[in-house]
DNA sequence: GCAAAAGTGTTCTCGGTACACCCATGC
DNA sequence: GCATGGGTGTACCGAGAACACTTTTGC
């Protein structure tokens, strides 16, 4: 490896921590890795940084080499650099968070050394290359105090929705039961739902309203913090 | 400079926003710059990340060198990786944040291409070299957050204080006036307060009631997480 | 005695929490 | 008609916020 005492040569990835939605649990996007180290195993989809490329640059590239799509919110986590964290060398990576709704999305294999892509379930994925695992975990403490202070849901959840989808979406992020009642009169009071006047179509109980983000307010909820302790 | 489109050869740098607090004031300090580029101005201490260097240990490095003081806490915020800002070259920078008590601090210059080294008032502060402002407000902005979920207090007063003094402090740092009685219910129903039963001295009015920190409530607090809503 | 900062309680309001029953639909 | 999840209101409690006067010291 191209080492030396030059201060001008360590390597710098960008990792994803990819969340989704689906089935009422939260999953991860992750890739099953195509080259040694950890040939075969599924990894944390991550990239160099191009010497010319911003750090946020290369997050989006990677996110959308994956998944198709751009013009997502990606939150920078925190930088790993232990010196023996990857064995082939000083890499130090900087991890972004980002979620985005897994309905009716296609997963691209964005690379060569890249043999298959799925969602995981968070809580099943116990074991994780390099620091990986590490590194997931913070990304998912930091969605769980986000939740509390950003409203959450809109990235995550389809575009017509019902209360309790979302409920569940919170319960799962939350890793907690939460009370129908309060949270319904405590989402509503945020004023960043629209009712549709909708309901749902060929359920086997009382159909439920469909609800969707008031961009708008969601927008500026967002900027403006929200106090979500329920 | 060295660069050339292997990827291993991007530069790393730490930087580090060591706040203290004087006068009832924020303060930072900032190291005056011995070369090129911005030459003698007052710019943020930070250093070139070793290639087997941690990059928490780095960051203790540069603190340890112009301050004398290791253990100390301090926390990463946030990496800024814009392609140009070093003007000569592509130097990634990973910004920690640390909490010192000023009093009776010796302070040292800590390596040949430093001219100077003080501590500034934060609220003075409107231009710094490269990003370095930017940095600076960034970690302004994660210690007003910190100090509503982590007590605060313990870093940056000296041993024996006066109620009075802690509500300055988090006074300065939250920017804004807090009510004296509301402030000291709450402070002291966090119960990491000692009471030294001992008084100022020769201060000419009432005298006040000196305090301490407990330091195994404190950190049982830090651990547990508070919530300070004032 | 006066200037300066210390110290001290009560009331009101609002948001969080706990909790149980009837409703609409598909089969 | 029954199983399934949808939808609704009230009472209690505790924390935050507003607010003014007396006390102790040095000079």
């Amino acid at each position: 490896m191209p080492f030396s005492n030059d201060y001008f040569k360590s390597a710098l990835s960008v990792d994803n921590v990819i969340f989704g939605f689906d089935d009422d649990l939260l999953k991860v996007l992750l890739i099953k890795r195509g080259k040694e180290p950890f040939n075969l195993e599924w990894a944390l989809p991550g990239a160099m940084v191009h010497p010319s490329e911003d750090l946020e640059i290369a997050a989006k590239r990677i996110l959308s080499d994956l998944t198709g799509i751009s013009d997502v919110y990606l939150e920078q986590v925190k930088t790993f650099g232990k010196v023996d964290r990857y064995p082939e060398g000083r890499v130090v990576t900087v991890a972004y968070y980002s979620l985005i709704n897994i309905i009716g999305r296609r997963l691209s294999i964005g690379a060569a050394n890249i043999k298959g892509i799925d969602w995981k379930y968070v809580r099943d994925i116990d074991t994780l290359p390099f620091d990986h695992l590490e590194i997931m975990q913070t990304c998912l403490r930091r969605l769980k105090r986000r939740v509390r202070t950003q409203p959450v849901g809109f990235e995550l959840l389809p575009k017509k929705f019902t209360l309790t989808q979302l409920q569940k979406l919170y319960e799962a992020i939350l890793d907690k039961d939460l009370d129908k009642r309060n949270f319904r009169k405590k989402i509503l009071s945020l004023k960043v739902l629209e009712d549709l006047n909708e309901i749902e179509k060929k359920v086997s109980h009382r159909p439920a309203r469909l609800y969707a983000f008031d961009h708008k307010k969601y927008e500026d909820a967002k900027a403006r913090g929200i106090n979500f302790e329920i």
